[in-house]
DNA sequence: GAGGTTTTTAGGAGCGTTTCTATAGCACGA
DNA sequence: TCGTGCTATAGAAACGCTCCTAAAAACCTC
């Protein structure tokens, strides 16, 4: 019974036509006199008439509802801590406005399939949660005029994707920035996932800013990492094999870093004692475990709020040029970097130092 | 131009009927004779055709979507680590049947508008990801007659509700058996958030199995948390205050879990030296900080998994009676819980050992 | 070559809304 | 008395698809 009377069971019994209950029910009560609204109304509610949001879709032609699509790349989302911050933001703009989320995880490369799934009428704009290199959604404007916008990955203008993320090369300048004005010289550098548009920028970061501070390169200490913990575990004992050893290392995220630190430890090297560690992320779980690391923290929760607000915005708009919003991080002080020479004085207290601001397209 | 073309282009540009068009898309081209299937499959493909599946769904009368619904309480989807793992075992069962996900967070009490955001023919059926108690979700059968599936909740029989969880019960009663057969007579427990029925089901396993064998409760030794690790430490501090204290403490989860041990190390208290401690979830985070906790696994991911696959063959079967399956933990034992009497000998391979079964409605 | 079967194709009524357009009914001034 | 301009309401055509039913075409058979 529940859930299937429909807008003409309500005006039926509100004695009307459709199109009046139509109206009323959608606020145009003004059009009628006060009692006909009223009687319309009450037969709504009597009946606990709800709307069909799927036969309202298809007469509007809108579906008030967005995808949120994880590559491909990305096989468990649980494995892709990034995202669920992302989603919360996303979530949090979204529901107040009455739009709907669709999920959307393509589990295939085939083109013909990936886009009967995302682009079939059934979404107004879709989030596209940290493509990567390779990824069949960067040919996004190739098949599909849905309006769009890509988080966690800063790409390349060509793609023509509107975007929203954090300023990676930014931050990590910043980063790298201090680590050297503690007095470091002697640098290593854990690098992230290749596939990740963010670590190729986060190294570049870092090489850079090592090269504008004379501070040489070397590339026996720069290691491949893949972001996973275990790849940080993997650089740490290649590099402290070798028989020349930085003073400290910056890991492309704190999941290697942590990785890095446990290693330091079975191997009873202190940290940051005898070797400094940096991260990036500032990870929910690597803070409340007493590993006190230094790292960049981000926002990724109002990354989603704003992609959120920014595809709303294109899908009202019609097709606006694509734009770009960088949100800076902010440099997070703890304990795992001490100053290259007196090891003695380390900061006690947990400071926050912003870096410089995000930048626009 | 993309995206546009309508079942009414294909069948123009191949010359028949829509309705011929319709049923060669859908697989059903025996019923023609071949070049006809050929002429309409050339064109759909020449004009880039995707069904409408909004149209489609309206005419079906079936959405093929189902809809994952978190509780009001868990504000963050983020703060609740449990539904990432589960929602991974959901799409991974849903994904390649074809079946889209909708997320619905309602953020607030008001039923009408809860349910007008869920039952409102969008989803053919629901997952309710952990409902606490006094959820309007519990009041499901009341408002909707959409197939659903409870997880993360193992609720009483009244709310004639489907559902998948892990056997709390019996994984704690398991947990508890063990650490009193390491010798432990005085032992602490670390109660979970008092809204949830995990919390609950898993303090009542530890006060029977207490009792069953004759080891005393002391009430000064329950004490009440949250679930989150700011509570284990709190917890912790209220305990290592007393004059008198246990040997063991077992937290309802790993997050207590783990902000216990980190208050007992500022406290310098050593664990499991001085005071063992055991868990429950194996947390992911947990695990990888070399906090070495023994604890209660169980498999989140398969939760999801068969909550999807019973969803959906109730979706197929109409109203079918609601079932519960029950999976059973693991006990993981790893180095926070040493034997009471013989501190020296701990175990040093990490083991594993199944729980007595799940269970059925 | 008429009648009967079978194969192949088309017609058209939904599905539950929205929304454009039309039409009563009525008061008004000219 | 006749438009004119309101206000309050209704009609009906979409939206894009599915699927039940029926018609047309082809193929037999005697």
């Amino acid at each position: 019974m529940r859930g299937k009377a429909t807008l003409r069971d309500v005006a039926e019994r509100a004695g009307c036509s459709i199109t009046t209950a139509s109206n009323i029910l959608q606020g145009r009560s003004h059009l009628y006199r006060e009692d006909m609204a009223q009687r319309v109304l009450r037969a709504a509610h009597e009946l606990g008439y709800r709307p069909n949001s799927v036969a309202r879709s298809l007469a509007r032609r809108r579906t008030a509802a967005i995808g949120v699509v994880l590559d491909p790349h990305h096989v468990r989302l649980t494995h892709n801590v990034y995202a669920h911050d992302v989603l919360d933001g996303i979530l949090a703009y979204l529901e107040p406005r009455d739009y709907d989320i669709r999920l959307i995880t393509p589990r295939t490369n085939d083109a013909a399939t990936v886009w009967r799934r995302i682009d079939n009428g059934s979404i107004d704009g879709a989030i596209l949660i940290a493509p990567v290199m390779g990824s069949p959604l960067l040919e996004w404007r190739h098949y599909s005029s849905l309006p769009v916008v890509a988080v966690g990955s800063t790409l390349p203008d060509e793609y023509l994707l509107s975007q929203v993320d954090i300023d990676n090369d930014a931050a990590m300048a910043g980063l790298v920035e201090w680590v050297i004005q503690q007095g470091h010289r002697a640098i290593g550098f854990i690098k992230g996932h290749p596939l990740h548009w963010s670590a190729h920028q986060r190294e570049r970061a870092f090489r850079r800013v090592m090269m504008l501070n004379g501070v040489p390169l070397r590339e026996e200490w720069i290691l491949q990492g893949d972001y996973g913990p275990e790849s940080g575990a993997l650089a740490a004992s290649r590099l402290l094999r070798q028989k020349e050893q930085p003073t400290a290392v910056i890991a492309a995220n704190d999941d290697m870093a942590v990785g890095f630190i446990q290693k330091c430890r079975e191997l009873e090297i202190a940290v940051p004692d005898t070797i400094s560690v940096a991260g990036f992320d500032d990870a929910y779980w690597a803070q409340r475990v007493g590993l006190q690391l230094t790292t960049i923290q981000h926002d990724r929760y109002q990354v989603g709020y704003l992609a959120a607000q920014m595809l709303l915005h294109h899908i009202e708009m019609g097709d606006a040029p694509p734009q770009r919003i960088l949100i800076p991080g902010a440099l997070v002080v703890r304990q795992s970097v001490a100053p290259a020479h007196a090891l003695a004085s380390m900061p006690t207290l947990t400071t926050t130092l912003l870096t410089e601001g995000g930048s626009r397209l």
